[in-house]
DNA sequence: TCCGGATATTAGACAAAGTCCAGATTGGTG
DNA sequence: CACCAATCTGGACTTTGTCTAATATCCGGA
């Protein structure tokens, strides 16, 4: 059985040290802000979060850290909103459901989701993911 | 029997107004550099296009027409790069295969792709749209 | 033909997301 | 302690896209 997981910042450190990340204050801190949220943040968002009591975190740092966490798998990037990526800690097979109007992203358990009848890919190519976004709006 | 369609910038104006948008010199343009390439074009490469010769339309024009055409469901949005939106002439149901290493788009033809196992939506919610995007590569 | 209002276009200032760099900090290790 | 590598930082910069106020164009009626 497995235990509830609680995402204090010790279990961050081994969560980093498991994907070969050097675990920094920083990066603690961010992953901290990703996990124990369990929700898509933006960079910009993530950078409020950590920065809330006093600046400690500059924006570089924030930008770094994300896309070393996508390199190394500890988070996903999702691509819904024109105007800026949202950092997904749910690494597990999902798709999204974004609502159009209001920018609130949700999870859609891909487990009972089929996708059949894609063609074969060129020669030489392989497949880095499949993004499935259902886009809905509230009923005018 | 169909006739192969050409975009000639005559078609063009008949297009616009079939979709009631007013035929300028400039929406023509731009709908002509889309539909005779049949491409995913960015707003910057629309500008490109349609300023070859000399500076003829402005940026806002540019972005304010794509948005028109947009409202008015001449053209569709293909949300996969972070950096930039891409604007697709193609409006009849299709997927996306994106090489994120060269950029390149493709089309996925929609019809013998099943997707099935989605779950109900939300009270008073509609779907708007449903993209699925194929992420490749070439194999390392 | 001329006028007036509605529609469309424009240059350029602005905003926001993200990148880049050179210098400063940090954290081991011998 | 001294050193080296890794990390972090502020701030300048780039790019995409938006906004605004002024100008231009189009069209219908007197």
């Amino acid at each position: 059985m497995m235990e509830t997981m609680h995402y204090t910042r010790d279990n961050m450190a081994g969560l980093l040290r498991s994907h070969d990340i050097n675990p920094t204050h920083q990066r603690i801190e961010i992953a901290h802000a990703l996990f124990s949220r369990q929700e898509h943040l933006s960079a910009d968002q993530v950078m409020a979060i950590v920065n809330t009591r006093h600046s400690e975190t500059s924006k570089a740092t924030v930008y770094n850290t994300l896309k070393l966490f996508l390199e190394k798998g500890l988070v996903r990037e999702v691509i819904v909103d024109p105007s800026k990526v949202f950092f997904d800690p749910n690494t597990s097979p999902h798709h999204h459901l974004y609502e159009v109007d209001t920018g609130k992203l949700s999870d859609i358990d891909a487990t009972h989701v089929q996708i059949s009848g894609l063609p074969t890919l060129p020669e030489g190519m392989v497949t880095e993911g499949i993004d499935l976004i259902v886009r809905v709006r509230r009923a005018q």
